[in-house]
DNA sequence: TTGCTTTCCTAGGGGTACTAGGATATTCCT
DNA sequence: AGGAATATCCTAGTACCCCTAGGAAAGCAA
């Protein structure tokens, strides 16, 4: 009898592929032993328990979406930046929807494995850099990257969730949402004086 | 032995609150059933399933943030209007923790059930009428109300999964945020011609 | 009071996470 | 190559979970 030939990784695989197949609910340590032809008892030779593979599974796809997101913005600047990061985030949500929903998980990863997983990190560097060509200066630029981070994450949730009942479709919505975000960028409001809360 | 005196809505309640306390992964039929001093089978007489009672939760916690919001918002308009809705939606997502997250399931509720619960609905028509102060038409609209729900939605769901790990306050973001979505709404770009995609 | 309905119970099947400890494949060392 | 060491995978078992079936008893109606 050979052996199966685990590793972390091809069980984080065989979890992400699994919650892209039928729902991040349904990833449990049996149906990843299962697809694997394993006792699920012997997963946990590679990893802790379930809420350490939800956590790589989640680790997984934020590294993949940074990745896909870089590809898709490298040499672009401005609007075309804009615009090719936006569309790179929502195709990831679509086409990978169990790994997505995965990285929405309010966090409780374990420190040490997320500090070695640089998808995190990257995407919000990206955000950033997306954002060089707009002029932008602190506070108002990382102000610019969680409002937009937030209306990316937003709107493919809300898709995800059925929140977009009416006929007008997601897809027009969103092309007028990324011109309207663009609008914004090149006349962000100056703060206003008076109020600091 | 007097009985319980459970209701769908106890049972409903009881839940969102477990939600709330522990998180609502933590939502069992056995834990609410504690809670109520109960046995987990007698909860089947009033709920149908633990996918039924979450479902209710769902809907429960949007009617309850529909009714903040209206609340918020009666009698204001213009960005009064928008900074009182916005931070009713944010304020109830702080407080209900657990209910704000059964709102973000993927979508998989009864539809008789859901008919019957005004709350999502009703959300989005207080979108639109909080808007009607900035004068926009069809379809603009419509794609102005989906761009604001999804940043405060993002907003408040990056917030909750740690998401803002840079030292500016997520509160300092989120008034800055609302300034630009006021100033968006008050220069909403002209639809571009030549690409109807 | 007597029956009827509803609520809550006990009992039990099947699934899941996870642990302990044993067997076996693989590797490493001499 | 052979034997020791290591790592992988297994069986066995506990505890918790969802959910169903069928019975007892509380409340209600006549």
């Amino acid at each position: 009898m050979a052996r199966a030939g685990l590793t972390v990784e091809r069980v984080t695989v065989a979890g992400a592929d699994l919650a892209d197949e039928v729902g991040l609910g349904q990833v449990t340590m049996s149906q990843v032993a299962r697809r694997l032809g394993v006792r699920d008892a012997s997963l946990y030779t590679h990893v802790r328990s379930l809420k350490d593979l939800q956590g790589r599974i989640a680790l997984l796809a934020a590294d993949e979406k940074s990745i896909q997101i870089a590809e898709a913005t490298a040499g672009r600047a401005g609007k075309d930046a804009l615009v090719a990061f936006a569309n790179a985030w929502r195709a990831y949500a679509h086409r990978y929807p169990g790994r997505y929903l995965a990285t929405q998980t309010p966090i409780q990863i374990a420190p040490e494995l997320a500090a070695q997983a640089p998808g995190p990190r990257r995407a919000v560097e990206l955000t950033y850099g997306m954002l060089r060509g707009y002029g932008l200066a602190e506070p108002d630029l990382t102000d610019a990257v969680r409002l937009l981070r937030s209306t990316f994450h937003g709107f493919v949730a809300l898709e995800a969730a059925g929140g977009f009942a009416h006929e007008r479709s997601p897809q027009q919505s969103w092309v007028r949402t990324l011109d309207a975000l663009h609008a914004l960028l090149e006349h962000w409001p100056p703060a206003e004086e008076g109020h600091s809360s």
